[in-house]
Formats: structure tokens, C-alpha cells, sequence
DNA sequence: TAAAATGGTCAACCTGATTGACTACCACCG
DNA sequence: CGGTGGTAGTCAATCAGGTTGACCATTTTA
């Protein structure tokens, strides 16, 4: 099949429309809380540091602290992160995952790992590990390895 | 550099967001009408199909045919689509892209290529060959070929 | 030919975001 | 010290894009 060219944005996110989709349908079956794809970056980037505000959050996500911090209000209320007062800035909190949310972590990590198998089903391991390669040349060495990640809207 | 299982879907989601947001900047740059993700997807399906109405809008974008028709509208008062009288249907409109709509589509096509062009200098035709193949396959054989394209959030 | 289904619009509301104003605290420089 | 400017966080108002629900006009079906 011959390619158009500027056709593999569309089918970026096509595929990760479905991946997402999959994701959810499978939360939803489970009756957990509406976790969307905010919740779990703020996850991922509570999992890689441990000194982390709601400023940083905002600026990782890309919004508002106003809006990161209801992010954080939420979770919170799930009891998937904790609030706790920041060793030395009196004004600062920091963030940390609570054991229900590194639970949940695990969870969605193997979930998502699920979601990617049935793809490496169709195409092979080893063309997941080129597309790895190649995805992270693009958001490294095109996009400047800028890792906000709020949603394209 | 070895793959940690499920990672893919989150550098899914980076390379497009950092393809869509390097588009949203030329737009920008340009000086164009704010156009997102959803009137690019509509472009496309009056490209492709010559009998469109907002329900079939509606239903290709995932949305409410409420919805479907706000972004009509916008369209319209743009001079991108026209809505004409349906030849059968006294009910229905039908859409249609407009000159100005098709110059744009163009244009658009051009952006997005050049965009997919600074990832095949990084990895190459070849590989942009295989991802193309890849991700077609997951789209059809994982997800069914269903083209919901609605935001992911 | 009456009843059900469909395309489209209007209006009210929901939600996740924004901007703007404010408080409390920190950091630095005189 | 101490005051001045910057920063973390909250509250409140508003916006934007979407939804639900009611409705009309037309078309399809029984």
C-alpha cells in the first residue's frame, strides 16, 4: 500500500484514539472512578519524582495551576495521592502516590501492556521495538524532548 | 535501548501532540482562523464523500449532531463549507467544502507533509513506510477500522 | 394514510479549562 | 534585621466545547 504523504499524523492518532479507547472501556468495566489521561500522567510523573507541586504538575501537564490542582483534588478525594507539607517551604505541598495509587499504577501499566500485545500480535515484537525507537527519535530530536502531554485540544 | 512493556501508547500520544501543536503554531504564525483537530477530520470526510449531512458529520467525528452542527456553522462562517439543499431530502442539507475550503485542504496537506518530513529525516523514508503499515494494521485489525476521531479528551 | 423514524434547530446545562484577584510565605538586598 | 518582589496555593467568575432534551418539518414504513 502506498503512502500519502502527511497521512501518519491522522494515523497516529487514530491508533492512539483506539488504544485509549480500549483503555477505558476496560476501566469502565471494572467500576472504577472516571480516571482520564490527566489523572495518569500526573501518576507517572509522581512515580519519577519525589519532591513534586501542584506547579510542577501544572507545568508537566501543560495547564493552570488552578486546573492541576483540582486534578489533585480529585485524586486526593480517590485516596490515590496525598497531600503532604513540603519540608522547607512553608507555602509549598508536595505530592506523593499513596499505596492505592501505586497499586492502581501497576494496574494500568499492565493494562496498557495488554493493549500494546495486541498489536505486537499483528505486526511482530520487533516492529514495536523499531516504532519505540523511532517514536522516541521524533519527540526527542524534532520535538525537543518537551514532554507536555496535555490532550491535543 | 531496551522497551519497557505498555510504553507505547504514551509516545503515541507525544509525537502527535508535539506534531499537532508544531501545525497549531504555523496556523498561528499564518494568522488563520482558530482551526482545530475537528474541522481538519471534517475536511476530510467532505473530501472523501460528496453526500454528507451533519448526522453523517456527527457520527464520523463521534459527537451529538448538536455539536456536529456548531462546528458547521463555524465552518460556514469561515467560507471554508456550504451547506446546499439536499436534491431528494427536504430535511437534510448537504455539506460541501467550498473552493476556499479545498485551497485549504491543500495547504493543510502541504503543512502536516513537511511536519512528517522532520521525522523522516531523522528515521528515514523507509521506516515512515513501515510505521504507515503498522499503524494501519492496528487501526483495522485491532480497532476494528472503526475512524472515531474525536479528541481523546 | 396514519404512525414512527429522521434531519435539523433552539435552549438549558455540565465540565474542564481559563483569567484575575488575593493570601501566605519565601528570598534577597539594602 | 526589614521591606520589596517573587512564588505556592486558593477562591471566584467566566469561557468553550460538549451534552441532554424538547421540538418542528419532512420522509419512510406499516
Amino acid at each position: 500500500m502506498t503512502r500519502r504523504r502527511g497521512e501518519i499524523p491522522l494515523l497516529l492518532a487514530m491508533t492512539y484514539r483506539a488504544m485509549t479507547e480500549a483503555l477505558h472501556d476496560r476501566i469502565a468495566a471494572e467500576g472504577r472512578e472516571p480516571l482520564r489521561p490527566a489523572h495518569g500522567y500526573t501518576f507517572r510523573l509522581l512515580l519519577d519524582r519525589a519532591d513534586v507541586t501542584s506547579v510542577d504538575l501544572a507545568d508537566h501537564l501543560g495547564v493552570t495551576k488552578q486546573a492541576a490542582s483540582k486534578i489533585v483534588a480529585e485524586l486526593e478525594g480517590w485516596g490515590y495521592v496525598e497531600r503532604r507539607p513540603h519540608p522547607t517551604d512553608g507555602r509549598a505541598r508536595v505530592l506523593a502516590l499513596t499505596d492505592k495509587g501505586h497499586a492502581y499504577v501497576r494496574h494500568a501499566d499492565e493494562m496498557w501492556a495488554e493493549i500494546e500485545d495486541r498489536w505486537a500480535a499483528v505486526i511482530g515484537a520487533r516492529r514495536l521495538d523499531d516504532i519505540h525507537h523511532d517514536l522516541r527519535a521524533y519527540v526527542e530530536e524534532v520535538a525537543g524532548g518537551r514532554a507536555v502531554l496535555r490532550p491535543v485540544w
